[in-house]
DNA sequence: ACCCGTGTTCGCTG
DNA sequence: TCAGCGAACACGGG
């Protein structure tokens, strides 16, 4: 279940493992037609004796660029784990994980599986090997740890909305990245209440949102690090859970005490049908 | 058995 | 026309 932080890692254990592998077969596990619709296992032959190029990650979206042939004629595999979705590095020789659906054999003797166990993530097989020439991603809005978050603009965008602030946070066109954890996160670093509408908050309020975003990123990708889930030895592209402990502030913690010296007791409510956690003393 | 789930998309409604 | 909401997708785990 990954947002910005996990797949920053997957992106980067990825590159470890594949980058100047060549492809040696692709091999269809069960449900493959699953995650690889609507085009099917078929569009997979595209990526046998490929060489792997690149990986890049924008929000929660990974590109795996190859190139095929003399020519090097590029081809993309564009990843989305959805909630479930993994990457996992393993012998040739090893039985395949549970939830693999799909199976690359590289040439050095390993094989990267995808495992999908609720099947919510998508393979796509696309033209091209760079995020800029896939259509289906060019409505996605800033990533907040390649780009940065421009306050300014960030304000112009929520003035126009009267959703919930943690539930606009969602939006990957508005920013490519943030799901329901770091949309918890955010708000209480910024201390904004995530019930009130987006369109309400001041342009101060927005400036601390905007840094809040980036700094709970980046705390929870060095708690990652200090994990080891980024490290040489692992051989998930991924965290594992449960992830004890618990890595973050608020979400995951109703009952608790607010981490800040005038905080109270953090809440769960449920906004669009999702978690949120915050703490209705500080978060105003 | 029942409820919950780090994501996205679709259809309905006002 | 569109923002907003709930359901659907699919399958465990507590």
């Amino acid at each position: 279940m990954p947002e910005l932080p996990e797949v920053e890692v997957a992106a980067r254990n990825l590159r470890r493992w594949a980058v100047g592998r060549r492809v040696r077969a692709v091999e269809p596990g069960p449900s493959a037609a699953v995650v690889l619709r609507p085009a099917g296992p078929r569009a997979l032959g595209a990526l046998g004796g490929a060489r792997v190029t690149g990986v890049e990650r924008v929000g929660k979206n990974l590109l795996v660029s190859l190139a095929r042939g003399r020519a090097g004629a590029p081809v993309g595999l564009w990843s989305h784990l959805g909630m479930t979705g993994k990457w996992l590095h393993r012998k040739r020789a090893d039985p395949a994980p549970r939830f693999s659906r799909v199976r690359f054999v590289l040439d050095d003797g390993c094989a990267l599986h995808y495992a999908d166990m609720r099947l919510f993530g998508r393979l796509r097989v696309v033209p091209g090997a760079r995020f800029g020439e896939v259509p289906d991603l060019a409505a996605l809005g800033p990533d907040p740890l390649r780009d940065g978050v421009d306050a300014r603009r960030l304000r112009a965008r929520l003035a126009k909305l009267r959703v919930p602030i943690k539930v606009a946070l969602l939006d990957q066109g508005l920013l490519a990245g943030v799901g329901n954890i770091q949309a918890s996160e955010a708000c209480h670093r910024a201390r904004i209440d995530p019930r009130r509408p987006a369109s309400s908050l001041a342009p101060v309020e927005v400036g601390r949102l905007a840094r809040a975003i980036v700094a709970s990123i980046r705390y929870t990708l060095a708690r990652f690090e200090e994990e080891g889930v980024a490290s040489d030895r692992a051989d998930i592209a991924y965290v594992e859970e449960p992830r004890t402990p618990n890595p973050f502030l608020v979400y995951g913690r109703a009952g608790e005490r607010c981490p800040r010296r005038d905080g109270g007791v953090i809440q769960r409510v449920v906004q669009a049908g999702r978690a949120t956690f915050f703490c209705p003393k500080c978060q105003r």
